[in-house]
DNA sequence: ACCAATAATGGTAGCGCTACCATATAACGA
DNA sequence: TCGTTATATGGTAGCGCTACCATTATTGGT
């Protein structure tokens, strides 16, 4: 006789359940996939034989034979932000409720990165993928197509998204803060980025020039930090935009971590906000509310977010919905202690 | 003929590979999964083979025929804490340099769920857990035993682990924070926890309990919210601890979030940190020392939890490595200027 | 009472890959 | 020179499941 194959360990089986319940395998495969379709009185036979054999079904197996994996790809630049991870929390929920589970992987605002990671997930026959962000390579792009597999972007606007969307402008969303502080009566609004940032980095900022082009201010004043995900960068920001000359009044940066950071660093400069220094970001976390004074920011719905692209995903996935929807989300401009009406 | 099954779509196989590099699906396979075991210009055969035929390698089917899967599962309360999201980034770096995927599952801190994403990973069958926090459930562990998957628990200590554990004690953190603001002369410290937490808020109010009883200190002021990961509760927090009787001089958060909205909602209410009343939090959480006052708290090396996890996980199924390994990891008690030295 | 339509089960043939063994070829020593 | 061992490739038989069809039991209409 053949000898057991390596790494092969005793493992129940739909067979074993079926011999134990009394059924044919197939039976058992329909107990579990779709109950309604066999007798209750069969199906019974068929949880008990489960509970008594400790059957855990093969989602593998399953998955080689029916084309379907039940995995979902996440593709996000990090998960040490509560930007994503907020995100991913929609996702989550959805995922767990509607029976699938999720595949991850991060791209540290690199393209290459994604397009190594899409295209190892792809080797894991997801059902379906989001992104968060829009799909940056052309190669990863073309990959989905021909893999033909559902994606939702997220998290910003594009002109020609791979399949489904889930957008709002980071452009618009940044040229309405820039310009609603120059309503506020802001002359000389400074911008913090990122050098060598992704698309949305560059989104923000474009909409922060075309803010000041809008409301006819002064040439951009831009600093750029290396790291968009620490406080201590923020600090760093608030080092350069105090030496800038001229001085600015306000401070709009690019994520509320980095605002934060600035705003923080600048309290322990003495200097005071938003008497010296107005200060705004970008993503209504949840500490921005909190902050003393508050902080001034773009609010986004990330959870929503996340929520709502797992919602359209499954959806596609079940043949439930079209390709190539595009669901707009809302911004806020939260104007808060951060920032004051210099005009009154 | 028969019929093309429903879903399948005309796909690129490893025999096609092997016909147009015209060498044996077993040599592809070879020079896919151990490029070692095949002749140069065969491997250089097959790889041009597999970009003009834009192969996919199917990780399911591989899956299937090789038991192992190339995915590590992992487990954790919430995506969306700094805390928890810090270590699986550490995951998700060592599982990218070594080739394998995450799949994640949230539990919300609670037993059931966590007993619900087990078993519905399993099915999955990852080539290893890891867990954040340790296995509450009997039955749960009983599934992973009997799996004879390797699991990696982190994030405290336990007299019995599944299998590994990348172990610091909360108990004795919270503890040694305890005793920390009492030798720095605080008479009354209270204790902001959760009612209904998971074990390791348990432990961190049993650690404060003992830290107390330690230093001959008054009874327990134990102040408990429902959500502990919104600064929102710190701010509830800061209203209870205000109006208990006697008022106590320090607080200690079971975690920075709750710590910072408490120093925060202290300083909308004009009370001065640390002067009216010491805070501190647990976790090192990146805003904590950028705060104004900073914030004493403990730290924890949440990344590299995550790293060495993934570590001894891989090294596990790679059979580097035993079971039943522990690895200690060291807090940090941080003095900052939430607190202050009443002695000196 | 008989046939058509419906519902519930079972049998079979893969899904796409890799473990295992068999075979062929090269390298090597005596 | 001839076996003898190492090295490289190929063939085959599954991995555990489900799509598809065939079969049987049940229902309903006339």
């Amino acid at each position: 006789m053949r000898q057991r194959r390596r790494g092969s360990v005793q493992r129940v089986t739909m067979s074993d359940v079926a011999r134990v319940a009394e059924v044919s395998p197939m039976t058992v495969s329909r107990a579990l996939n779709q109950p309604d379709a066999v007798r209750p009185e069969l199906r019974e036979r068929v949880q008990e034989a489960v509970r008594k054999t400790g059957y855990i079904h093969d989602r593998i197996a399953s998955a080689l034979a029916s084309h379907r994996s039940g995995m979902i790809a996440v593709i996000l630049p990090t998960i040490a932000s509560s930007m994503f991870s907020d995100s991913v929390r929609g996702i989550s929920e959805v995922a767990r409720a509607r029976g699938a589970q999720i595949v991850l992987a991060e791209t540290n605002y690199s393209v290459m990165e994604e397009e190594a990671a899409v295209a190892a997930l792809l080797g894991r026959r997801p059902d379906g993928f989001i992104v968060i962000g829009t799909i940056q390579s052309e190669r990863t792009r073309s990959q989905l197509v021909r893999a033909a597999v559902p994606v939702v972007e997220t998290w910003d606007t594009t002109e020609e998204p791979v399949d489904s969307l889930i957008a709002f402008s980071n452009r618009d969303a940044a040229q309405a803060m820039t310009e609603a502080l120059a309503d506020l009566g802001y002359q000389r609004i400074a911008f913090a980025g990122v050098a060598n940032g992704d698309r949305r980095a560059r989104l923000r900022e474009e909409g922060y020039r075309a803010g000041l082009t809008a409301r006819a201010l002064h040439a951009p004043q831009v600093v750029y930090v290396e790291d968009l995900t620490s406080m201590r960068s923020g600090a760093l920001v608030a080092d350069m935009v105090t030496a800038l000359a001229p001085q600015p009044d306000a401070l709009f940066c690019l994520n509320d971590v980095l605002a934060a950071g600035a705003l923080l660093a600048l309290q322990r400069k003495g200097l005071r906000v938003p008497d010296a220094l107005g200060v705004a970001g970008f993503g209504g976390f949840d500490f921005a509310e909190h902050l003393v004074p508050s902080l001034t920011t773009v609010d986004v719905p990330r959870y929503a977010i996340g929520h709502e692209a797992a919602c359209v995903l499954m959806d596609r996935i079940e043949g439930l919905a079209d390709a190539h929807k595009i669901s707009r989300t809302e911004f806020q401009i939260c104007l808060r202690e951060s920032t004051r009406d210099i005009i009154l």
